[in-house]
DNA sequence: CTAGGGTTAG
């Protein structure tokens, strides 16, 4: 077929100008009656706008594809890519398929890239490795777009080492696959690993963007990385960063989760802000059980005209219980649906089972799960069971386990919590019968570890550790701290097992010896000046005996130590915690 | 002459 060239040119000039579908009609019908309508160039910019464009419609997009005679591969990849970034993604795989077997046109780097997104979007695993099998076989496994594109794939499907193999295979790397690299690492909770990533890159010379920052922040916060959040806060600075609403949010997070709010604030003040910024602050301060602060930032928001979402409220309510704000807590949480229409979720309900529950106020708490739409989800009935281990209570214990165990939804932690209100009852057959509950049903338990930094460093530790290099010493350096906590007036829990208050399920996994933040304590003595705070993060709540050896320590060492547990904030200080001992 | 990487909660 002949064409004329410069009307067809005409028209793709104007057609690259367009930005709407009633206008891409008329010039639609102008192709019509030049008789271009299937001149490659012209379909496939129509159909490329049509399936792409925000103006555009995927739906008309499919239409036209339909009426295509042959489509070469762009043709397929504009329909691909369309599909991909859709709701239905599902869609991008299915024209991929016809693509490599019903047609004469063959996939090229462009329809990997769009296909690998829609499986990463799909969670389509065995689909990204077929696709990855294809890149392989048509020779594009060196292409740096095509392989961050696997990259991201691998990663979302939580197949974060084979990420790795597909990066490490890489004949080069650029910014955007370190990043990608990053991310992965940091989304699949892989936090040192993501952190270390960071070390090859300054060694490979590939700079820095703000897409770096916020995946390494982000992992910082995760793992409590205070240093090296600072020095992440100052390559920011020195990039002119500061003002990437990105990054800023990003580094609130990572001041606000390191227990730093000064910090969290002094950035929020100066950057742009959207609603991350504002969320990150109100949930800050909500973990940390400022109940006030989180009022007023939320007030603020409000004023700024920003609408707040359920995060915002989850901070809020999660500050309100924490702080013991009841009446305003229950406030909001009515508000939530009456006046801001943010439907509350599972979480929402936990945090007021927890409100009244925390307050002592257990019937209350337990009409609060009748009356909600979760009576079947576990996770009220456990929170139930923790206000029950507060405030002592055996009855409505026994109602949070029951109710637990007919859900089939025992785990170690909840027999811990039973086991620890027997244990302040006296009631050691209680005691015993949770110890046979969790041996005899093997009931799994989550191990135990905690981290704390030290200069750019994170360590990690688990229960009796004796794998970190300096382990020798570690444990030298423990037997003194206990003993200077000891002449400060710290009494060893001796029983073994959950007896008189214990109350961890790190508890489970050795009968004696060393938790996990207390070698992570010992190790941060030894390693740090006098007097700077040690940050520790750990993955379950601390045992009774923990909190009192935190205490103490901080007194006889004159230390101020910031645990976050896997729920809240200890800030010890002078022998002394901000939770007063609740928790 | 169409690609790839970003923050809160969980």
């Amino acid at each position: 077929m002949v064409f004329e060239t410069s009307k067809a040119n005409a028209i793709l000039t104007i057609l690259q100008g367009c930005n709407n579908l009633t206008r891409l009609q008329k010039i639609q019908a102008h192709v019509i009656v030049n008789g271009l309508q299937n001149h490659p160039a012209i379909s496939n910019s129509i159909l490329n706008f049509c399936a792409v464009s925000i103006s555009g419609s995927l739906p008309y997009a499919h239409h036209l594809f339909k009426h295509i005679q042959n489509p070469q591969t762009q043709a397929w990849n504009s329909i691909i890519r369309g599909f991909a970034q859709s709701p239905s993604p599902f869609q991008a795989i299915f024209y991929y398929n016809r693509m490599l077997f019903d047609s004469v046109s063959g996939p090229d780097t462009f329809t990997f890239s769009f296909t690998l997104k829609a499986c990463e979007r799909i969670k389509a695993l065995k689909k990204c490795e077929e696709v990855h099998g294809s890149i392989i076989r048509t020779g594009y496994e060196r292409d740096v777009v095509v392989c961050t594109g696997l990259v991201r794939c691998y990663g979302g499907n939580g197949c974060a080492e084979i990420a790795r193999m597909v990066f490490d295979n890489m004949p080069e790397k650029d910014l955007v696959a370190w990043n990608a690299m990053i991310s992965c690492y940091s989304q699949a909770g892989y936090h040192q690993e993501a952190l270390r990533i960071y070390d090859n890159m300054t060694n490979e010379n590939v700079g820095v963007d703000g897409f770096t920052l916020v995946g390494l922040l982000s992992s910082c916060s995760h793992v409590g990385a205070l240093n090296m959040g600072v020095k992440l806060h100052r390559i920011a600075s020195e990039k002119g960063l500061l003002r990437n609403v990105f990054v800023g949010n990003a580094l609130i997070d990572m001041y606000a989760k390191c227990g730093n709010l000064d910090g969290a604030l002094e950035v929020f003040n100066g950057m742009p802000r959207d609603m991350f910024s504002w969320n990150s602050m109100i949930v800050g301060f909500g973990v940390h059980g400022f109940g006030d602060e989180a009022i007023y930032f939320f007030n603020q928001m409000l004023e700024a005209g920003v609408r707040p979402n359920s995060i915002a409220f989850l901070g809020l309510l999660c500050g309100c219980s924490h702080q013991g704000l009841v009446e305003e807590g229950v406030g909001f949480f009515h508000q939530m649906s009456s006046k801001f229409n943010v439907k509350p979720g599972i979480k929402h309900f936990g945090c007021i089972v927890d409100m009244y529950g925390r307050a002592g106020k257990l019937e209350k708490a337990l009409e609060i799960i009748g009356d909600s739409p979760w009576q079947d989800d576990p996770v009220l009935w456990r929170i139930l069971l923790s206000s029950s281990k507060i405030h002592k209570n055996v009855v409505i214990g026994e109602i949070a386990m029951r109710n637990l165990s007919q859900l089939g939804a025992v785990n170690a932690g909840d027999c811990v919590l039973l086991a620890t209100i027997y244990a302040g009852d006296n009631d050691e057959q209680g005691v015993a019968r949770m110890r046979k509950l969790i041996k005899n049903q093997g009931i799994k338990t989550t191990p135990g570890w905690s981290w704390i930094e030290v200069s750019d460093q994170v360590h990690r530790f688990v229960v009796d550790d004796k794998s970190h290099p300096d382990s020798g010493m570690i444990y030298q350096k423990l037997e003194e701290v206990t003993h200077k906590a000891t002449m400060a007036g710290y009494v060893k829990d001796k029983s073994q097992f959950i007896f008189h208050g214990s109350c961890s399920e790190e508890c489970l996994e050795s009968s004696s010896t060393y938790h996990s933040e207390k070698l992570a304590i010992a190790f941060g003595l030894a390693k740090t000046p006098e007097g700077t705070s040690l940050r520790i993060v750990k993955n379950l709540r601390v045992c009774r005996d923990c909190h009192e050896f935190t205490k103490f320590v901080s007194q006889a060492f004159n230390r101020d130590i910031i645990v976050r547990d896997r729920l809240r904030f200890h800030h010890f200080k002078g022998g002394l915690c901000s939770c007063r001992d609740y928790w």
